[in-house]
Order: structure tokens, then sequence, then C-alpha cells
DNA sequence: AATGAATGAGACTTCATTCAT
DNA sequence: CATGAATGAAGTCTCATTCAT
């Protein structure tokens, strides 16, 4: 506890370049909306390098190469500052599938690749992105606030793989197909990927994450989907 | 942050019942061993409940109906108690698999049943123990910890896991099997699961998970395991 | 010890009048320089008042009429406060002598003389810089800082003594005198007489001092000094 | 101040071997006079090595082989420990030189010599001794009571020196010798060696103390002292 | 008598937040 | 708008003292 706070101080300066400063100071004047986002991508940083406990306004704005007093000004407080992060990273998410699921055509299983492949999307699977993911989700306090942020977005994404499931089954010849079963498991397989990409990184590749959903998606679905080269 | 932590030194007082207190006094003289557990049992409680930023010496030592300053008598400090209630779960966990599968007799099916069976039993999936796992999952600074704490017990799972599939491939007609591709499928959907079960308990149950899996199973290897009932 | 460190606080708190408080508001940006300088002074003025056992932020900070954290902003922490006191305290005498030294002209006897009597400086003799030289002698922990920190200083001040002694011996018919051994005395004889001035003032002051070096010095070195009343 | 603690109980059950334990135990029904003695003498050792502020009852009890319930059963607290070690250190010293003094024989320079020579005893000098002779000097707290505890003592010691003097003046052809600046100038320059063989060991010696106050007497009272080597 | 686990006050330190500039 | 010194509550840890054994 103590002993890797008491290192912290010394990385987080490390981020207060005088470019950073210099940088900072150009944009004086900054749009509020600039600054917050700032800010926020400041966050980001410090929680997946120190964890949530080990972030301190210090090391955010320290990030941000801006003053401690200014996070009062553009936040109500911390408390706040975390939660518009948590918005920041779902809104990101959100975002980034449904672009996806645009951009896929007509096709269903295009579609449903599309949601699968968007979970392994760089922006997503960056180290910095999944730590804080999990930090949110592993702090008590935080879950709440995570889940009533998520639950609609979650709900949202899970309504649209439970109907594309439905169409492929109704075309296919799919009897005793429980479609509910088989969005659970994608979700799982989503998160068990992230969690895994996280702890383990060199054994757990996002490529491996499309390969193993695509090859569950061969065997549930057959029609839709081929599977991908069976010896890898 | 401190509007939560403001509240909290109030809930966890609640802890200290006057009952826990006459009681731990008639335990002046408990063994250290036992004082040490007790005091790891607490500190899951506490961030289980406030989360790792959100447990002090104060809640922890509040629910073992103790004093302050005892912690640093049978701990050096908070640090190191975070590490022993670490090890302490780990080691629960491997305790859990190893003896389920001792009990799995010859059968290769069964023995691999025991184990995704053991990842699922209550002790594991409690909302105490699964929010205390990914409490320090999500805390950069002791996922260092964690890994290198776990990596082993991992490691000797995962050797028992391939070993297992390799013998059912060599013993059925298995052409064209990924060994490790399916271990680490498992892996993904264990992790998978418990997030979900921590975050969305009405949604993901225990048995869920034990049923989704034996179906990916008999998916993955017919001649060894049947589907669940494919309507659930 | 605990009985003195009770009754501490409330000696303390006597020091953070409302005078101090209102004063140090409207210095509420004093330059760095400034407040640790005012800091230091606190902690002379604790130090000698309780002792190095008996000073705590509380009572340094409440010296100095500001607010506990406060320390810990301008140093690292209680150590380096200690440290950054006793080197003021060190320059503060170097600067003296050195001082003195240079006013003193070119002749030898009257540059002596203006090193011995710069040793009984009202600014070195009170109370309060008394106690604290050595409160820092008589913790072990600190009397190696404060080796490593004085030896310097020390050595300049023996080197300059040495070199006038030796000039006057050249100069005087003064056959076997051992100067290393006069400025040994010399250097004994101003900290005994600080010792004692701590312990007895009412029987030593530092005239005395002055006087009875002076007597020495015209045992030692007849030609170059007389002896004062030797009455007194 | 963290730093020399942490570093402290390391050193501190060093002290604690098993034979010095073993050794406890045989003596588990020490007189109290003798356990008092035990305790007074492993503060001395505590003290002399982590300074006052970093002498607890752990590092006392750990010196002495004991364990810390002990201390608060022969003595009343810590204040009470501290002030009949301080006791015990002044009585040391009285019976020394006051031994010395007998043994001395009738002749005045010899008697005086013996009080001289007393104050540079290995038993006195050591450097165990001469740190908790500072360490009370410095702190505020106990610099009173050493005061109220030695006066008697210094006093009595004066008057002898005192007398000494009055009858070797008597006796030789010394006009015009101030007697109480004799006297001063001989504790001073006790004091002054005591505290230049703790800080500076290496180029103090006792013997050179013996040397230099003889020296300082041979200069002052050529009738009844000779001056030693003037070499050295 | 002696032990050493337990207590709890109080020390040092951190850090969210405020506010004069 | 921005800065950063200052505040003070709250956290961790230490340690004199107590007390069941």
């Amino acid at each position: 506890m103590t002993d890797q706070l008491k290192q912290r101080p010394v990385d987080a300066s490390v981020a207060t370049t005088k470019a950073n400063r210099i940088n900072a100071r150009s944009r004086r004047t900054a749009s509020k909306a600039v600054r917050r986002e700032q800010l926020i991508e400041a966050t980001i940083e410090s929680i997946s390098r120190y964890g949530i406990s080990g972030t301190t306004m210090n090391t955010v704005t320290g990030f941000a190469g801006l003053s401690v007093g200014i996070v009062n000004f553009h936040f109500k407080n911390k408390e706040t500052l975390y939660q518009e992060t948590l918005r920041f990273l779902g809104e990101e998410h959100r975002d980034l599938w449904k672009g996806d699921l645009e951009k896929a055509g007509d096709d269903l299983s295009n579609q449903l690749l599309a949601i699968v492949d968007s979970h392994f999307h760089p922006n997503l699977c960056s180290r910095n992105k999944l730590t804080v993911w999990f930090a949110f989700y592993g702090e008590a306090g935080y879950r709440q606030r995570y889940r009533a942020l998520m639950q609609e977005i979650d709900a949202e994404r899970w309504d649209i793989l439970r109907n594309l499931c439905s169409k492929m089954i109704s075309q296919g010849g799919y009897s005793d197909l429980n479609v509910e079963s088989v969005i659970k498991t994608l979700e799982v397989m989503f998160d068990g990927f992230w969690l895994n990409m996280l702890i383990y990184p060199n054994q757990f590749h996002p490529d491996d994450g499309k390969r193993q959903i695509r090859d569950f998606l061969a065997l549930k679905l057959p029609e839709h989907f081929s599977a991908t080269n069976p010896h890898v």
C-alpha cells in the first residue's frame, strides 16, 4: 500500500514533462469540453497505472499537465470525475459496436460478427482501457454505478444479439436451440477474454478471441458460420 | 470517493456489535493462527462491502470485533494483510478443485466435469468471494502480486486440463481438435461467468455456468459428453 | 514520557493563538522560502521546549500558526524537517564566525578573538538554540547526520584556528607549544561552556566564557594575549 | 524518524538471543533488585543505540531478554524507568570520583588529580554511557529532572574542588587567583571533553583529556602541578 | 513473577477540496 | 480560467500499558 504509493509521485511527476505543461498553457483557454475530456483521459491513464486507490487528484492532473485546482472547477468532485470517466468508457464502447454494426451491411452473420469483433477492437482491448474497466468492476462502490450506467447499453446490445440469433434460427434449420443461452455464452466469452487478456496478455490475444467465438458460433449455428482454421 | 468514505465508518461500526466485542474479549488469547484467519475473513468481508479503496484498518477490525491496533500485531502492515488474504483465497480455490478431482474417480469425463463444477461451488461464487477476486484483479498494484501468487496454481490446473483433453482426444475419434484452444475457452468461460454472476447475479446462476460449459464440451467432445437439456 | 506528552498538546495549542492564525491567513501565499524558514524556526521553538521526542507535527505547526498538513507540503517528512533544521543551525553558526572573522582586520590575535567571541554570540547562546544543539547531539540517530553535516564546517574552522596559532607561534618566541593541543582545548571549552550555560544558566554566562578563554590564551600565548582582570 | 525506527526492531531482536532468554528464564525468580538493575542496564543499552525517541518498552525488554509486560511490574511506568536510569548513572559517577578521592591519600594535588582522572574513567567514557548522558541532557523534559537529581552531587564535588584549590592557593604563593574561575574551567573542560569524545571519538581520547587538564593546572598552579610532556 | 496478546490514544502522513492571487 | 499553497479530516502505524493465563 504504502510502498506502492511512495513510488508513485516519482512516476507521476515524470508525466508532467515541461512539454506537457507548455502545451497545456498554450491551451489555456481550451473549451470546457476539451478540458473535461483531457482530464478524463488523464484519469484513465492514472487508474490504469496506479489503480483506483492509487489515483489522486495529483496523479490525474499530473498526467493532464494541469494544476490540481482545475479538476474541481470542471467536475464537482473526484466522485463525479470518476462517474464521467465511467460514462465516457461506456459510450465509447457503445459507439464502437454500433458503428461497426452499421457498416456490416444486411447479412445477418456479418452483423453478428461485426458485434463480436468490435469487442476485440484495439481501442477497447488496450491495457489501459481493460485495466480501468476492471478497476471499476472491482470496486464495490462503483459496481452499482456501473450497472446503473451500463444496463441500458448492455440491454440494447443483448436485444440486437437476441434478434439476430432468432432470425438466423428461423432461417436455418436449427431445432432445439436456446437463444438466450447462446447470447449469454457470447457475453461470457467477451468478458472472460477481456479478463484474460489483461492478466495473461502473452497467452490471450484479441485474435484468439475472435477465432474462438467464431468457432463456437460454427458449432452452434453451422448453417451461418464456418469454423476458422481448426488447427489454431 | 469522499462522500462514500464518510458514510462507511458508520456502517462499519455497526459491525462492532457489543456481542462481537464481548466474544472477542473472552477469546483474548486465541491462537495466532486463529486470529490471523479471523482477520483475513474480516478483510474479505470488508473488501466485498466497501472495495479495496474503501477498506480501512477500522472497517476490517470492526468486522472482526477487535481493536485497530491488532492488525499490525499479526501482520506487518496492511499491504501484508492484503497479500495474505489473496493467498488465502488462492489456496482455498486450489484446495477445492483438487479435492473434487480426487473424489471424481477414474473416468476422464467425470474428472473434467469435477474441475468444471468446482468453479461454480457456492464457496467460490458467493458475492463476497467474487467481489474480492475482482477487487484484486482490478487494482493495478495487486494484479502483479496476484499473478506471481496464482501463476503456479493456474499452471497446474491447466496442465491437468490439457492432459485430460489430450487423453480424450486419443481415445475418441476427434481429428482436427486443438487442445490448447479448448482449455483456453474453458478458462475464459470460468472467468466470464464469475464476472457476470457478480454484476448480473439475477441473470447468471452457477448452474447456468455448469450447463453452458457442459454444452460446449458436448459440441467439442461429443464422444465423452452429452448435451444437457437443450431447452434450458 | 506519556504523562509529559499528554500535557504537551495543551501547551502547544496555547501557541496557536487567534492572532497567529489570522496572521497566517493573511500570509496565505507566502513564498516557499519564507514558509520553510518559518517552519524551521517553529521546529527550533518546539524542540527547545518539548525536546525531540516531545516535538510533533502539531507542536511545530502550532508554533508556526499553521495547519498540520503544511509541513509535509514543504518538507518531504518530519525527518527531512529535522535535517533542514540542523543544517539551518549549522549554517547560522558558520555565517556568524565567518562574518566576525572578516570584520576582525589583519591582526592575528584579533582574528582569533573574533572566532572565540562569536561562539558566545547571543544568537547562538540563547536557551532555544543551545537546547536544540544538544537535542541533536543527544539522539543517537541524529548524531550521525550531525557529524556528516558539520564535519566540513568544523574542519574549516579548525584549519583557520590551526593556521592562526601556527603564525603566532612563529611570530612569538613560543618553544615547545603544541598547536593541536591548543585548538582542541579551545573546542573543548566552547562545547563545555555551551553545555553548562544550558544546564546552569545562572552560574555560566557567555561573558564568563569569553573571559576564561582569554585567560587560557594569555597563559598559552602571552606574547599575543594579556589576561583579563584576574579577579573575575 | 520513520526510517530509523523501521530498522530498529530487527537490531533489537538480535539482542534477544536464545541464550539471553534461557538465561533470563533460569533467573525467573531473580530478586527485585537484580531485575531492576537488569532493566536499567538494558535501558542504557537501548538509549545508547537508538536514542530516547527510538527506545521503546520492546527494545528495552529485548536487550534484557525479558517480556514487555515485566517493566510495568518493576517500574510504575516508562517515565519512572527513565528517572531511575538517570539516578543510577548519577550515583555511579559519584561513587567513582568519591572512591578515587578516598584512595588518593593526603596530598592535595593527588586529590585534585584523582577527581580529574575519575572523569575519564573507562566506565564513564564508554560510548554507551556518554550517549545516554547526552540523551538526557538533550531532552528538555529530562533536563529539569537531571538538574534536580544532580545538583546535590555536583554541588558536593564543586565544594571539594573549591576547597582543594583554596588550600593550594594558601600554600603556594598564588596571588590574584580566582578559585571560582578555575573550578568552572575544570567543569567546562570535563563536559567539553565528554561531548567531543562522543562526537569525534577518533580525535579525542580520555588520555588527551587528562593531559590537557594537567596542562591547564600546571599553568594555573605551577607550584603544585608540572606540565606533562609539552610536545603532546 | 512472568508472559505476550490485546487495547486504544496519538503520532505521521496523505489527499480532496478551497481560495487568494 | 488557471494556479498552487493551505487546510483539516481521515488513514496507517506505533507503542505504553493492561490483563488473562
